[in-house]
DNA sequence: TTAGTTATTGACCATATGGTTCCTAATAGG
DNA sequence: CCTATTAGGAACCATATGGTCAATAACTAA
């Protein structure tokens, strides 16, 4: 009925994802993303929408990655606790395995952008909570099996993890190293079984 | 010998700090940075050079206020842990206070711009050492009280201290509260006695 | 084959950006 | 008072920015 795309949406929006991974939202500029696109403004303003709603939507695809990716590796532990160790590592090696130190995209879009940014507010807190209920019940099974302690509710630990484990993301941006990071993780968890 | 400045520099990078505080480096534009330091363009470079060498100043400038701040209200406490306990609630009052959530500079300026910005990265990094001697120091004080655990050393739970702290920080800008934020200090001290 | 629809392209635009320069104003020492 | 020196201010600049549009190309259903 009319002319097809030419691109793949999703490999294209997959490109403009690692642009504003490595650079922030304010620090990549329309060049950046025709490049890292490989498309044309026009492309992109026709397929997408302007720069912000480009942002958003690559946004919103990493966090559903994510969140897929947090499930299925904390799912995939043979106790709770082994779970959420498997998961905290995985992480880790992940965010500290590139030679670019670019972070968590949710963490910097938060840091950058949440408070002059409503849209992003509202994603960040909407995937903190998913996260946070996730991990809550993770650590309430793990209670019944005595693998935490138990003078502190699942939520409150689960707050700890969170707060720690952003903490750690953001610190991986300057003097955190993977080693340290795997060490921090271990100390988390001694510290809340 | 020379026609005096009319302007207090101190002030004026002050409020220089403010507006990157406010909206990071990349959003605030010299426009802004004019309108908040009541200044023109000219004698903005002329006093402090160009828009990058006035950012590294003001992040200076609150790295050197915050290590005051920090080490004087640990050492107010009547012993490490109560001085820790102190520092944590009035760092946590005071970003959370203002009703605007811009969170600190340091973390802001580590997630936007220390992997671009070697400047800002090293400063980070040796703000963020100076500040882990201090706790380290405080908490091995605070064990030989026995106020604190001592299955992990006074670095290692420094490190946990820090880092939590900056992942709190991070979270304020978008979803945590001021009193999720008291909430989440009180455990942490649950967690590491 | 054709009409209708949509994608692609690149030229174009207004504006805002960071940065410079030059002229005038103010001051202190001689 | 005069001169050297520096601050202040505003006009100016080149460029990069995000964003638009019209012309063309490619496709499909009829």
């Amino acid at each position: 009925m009319a002319r097809p795309r030419e691109f793949d949406m999703d490999q294209a929006l997959e490109q403009a994802m690692h642009a504003f991974w490595d650079h922030g939202y304010e620090a990549t500029s329309l060049a950046d993303l025709m490049q890292a696109m490989d498309l044309q403004k026009g492309s992109i303003y026709k397929a997408f929408g302007d720069k912000h709603s480009l942002f958003i939507a690559a946004l919103d695809r990493y966090l559903d990655d994510l969140h897929t990716f947090n499930q299925e590796t904390i799912e995939s532990g043979s106790t709770p606790k082994e779970g959420l160790r498997l998961w905290l590592n995985t992480e880790i090696k992940l965010v500290c395995g590139q030679t670019l130190q670019r972070g968590c995209l949710l963490v910097n879009s938060l840091v950058e952008r949440a408070y002059q940014d409503d849209e992003v507010a509202q994603r960040a807190k909407a995937h903190l909570m998913r996260t946070h209920k996730l991990l809550t019940k993770t650590i309430t099974a793990g209670q019944a099996l005595n693998e935490f302690r138990k003078d502190l509710s699942a939520s409150e630990l689960a707050q700890l993890i969170s707060v720690s484990f952003i903490g750690m993301l953001a610190m991986t941006k300057g003097p955190l190293t993977k080693s340290a990071c795997l060490q921090i993780a271990k100390n988390i968890f001694k510290v809340i079984e």
